[in-house]
DNA sequence: TCACTAATGCGACGGCTGTTGCATTAAGAT
DNA sequence: ATCTTAATGCAACAGCCGTCGCATTAGTGA
């Protein structure tokens, strides 16, 4: 992310297609869901041509990848509670959240992701990152001593949110908070025990 | 599954296009994919008209649905290898496999249940149904005394078997056997030192 | 064997999607 | 102010998708 847009006439109306197409996009999202999203209708909402549309974003996933980019909050950290269980599971309260809300913008990519491989790479590198930082949680943890050393931080991360997603996502099924919070708990009960190590 | 098929006519012309339209279903994924899986080319290679084609599955999703169907074991259990933590581990390197095959007529039908209602639907259907036999792992452990009774046996299983679609399906990442097999194990210990408690 | 009719084949159509060539507008430079 | 040219607007087009009305084929029962 944070990639230069060095266009060369990045100036003032290209810009305000650029955000006008975006909030299009957003809005049809918000109402349709993303089966309903299509660029005509994007088009015809921005008030922009469908041409110009077709030519900058190419297809409905290139809509969709770049409001997430535009979207994406650069300096996101996972919050710090002071123990490795309260810092899960309010990782897990944020994503049960991004994935429960109606509409979710976040399930909306998921579903592109399955059509161009463009929204996959997309969505794969949004999460490596997300994943990546979240993985602090369990680096502190480690310096407070509060878990061996030995324990794999990605894999941690990985048990406490994957129930979520696949619950929500695959399943799609409900998941109440509170099991999310449960799921959040037991993962930070095997890291403690020592059961996440790498070489167990 | 079992669905008694009591058409009107159940001939032998309907069997074939049937079976002809669905083995083309088969040959025209293996080849290009769900992304090239076009209702024309399925008609094109079975020798069956279009018409009758979409007469009979409507949408793409629905000759998914139905190849999902006619293949379906209905007979399958969860391998019995007389430990939790065996049998979790066989239903993970089964999971593994099915996710990781190229191509995956599991990663196919996901795909298609981002599209269609009636696949979401049938696919929801299909994993509760395995998920409700895969508990009977943890409910024999039980039985030995090998864990409380107090754990639920739905969360064990998707405690081991979640990282696997989140990694392999979502977040479109390698996954080896080997970490297959240690979030199956990891998930044993859980049960077994009682975390997967539902009132813990 | 013969009628009955469900299932399929056939051709054509309307709608939507994405593309292309050309005209027009407006940002940036002199 | 004027020029240059990127970005956009515009209209028309080809291609694909799904549907419809009607003709034909082939199970089914008498």
């Amino acid at each position: 992310m944070t990639t230069g847009e060095r266009a060369s006439r990045p100036g003032g109306r290209t810009a305000r297609v650029r955000s006008d197409v975006l909030a299009a996009v957003e809005a049809e999202l918000a109402e349709h869901g993303y089966d309903g999203l299509t660029v005509d209708a994007v088009a015809a909402r921005s008030g922009v041509h469908r041409t110009t549309v077709y030519r900058r974003w190419k297809t409905v996933a290139g809509l969709l990848v770049d409001l997430l980019q535009a979207g994406l909050d650069d300096s996101w950290e996972p919050a710090d509670t002071g123990t490795l269980e309260g810092d899960l599971v309010a990782l897990n309260r944020e994503v049960h959240e991004a994935l429960t809300a109606r509409p979710s913008v976040t399930q909306a990519v998921i579903a592109a992701s399955f059509r161009t491989p463009e929204a996959a790479d997309a969505l794969t590198a949004f999460w490596v990152d997300r994943y990546r930082r979240s993985a602090d949680v369990v680096r502190r943890a480690v310096v407070r001593g509060e878990v061996d050393e030995s324990i794999d931080p990605h894999e941690v991360v990985m048990t406490a949110t994957a129930p979520l997603y696949h619950q929500l996502v695959l399943l799609r099924q409900p998941l109440s908070e509170a099991a999310a919070d449960r799921y959040a708990r037991a993962a930070a009960a095997s890291a403690r025990s020592g059961l996440g190590s790498t070489h167990a």
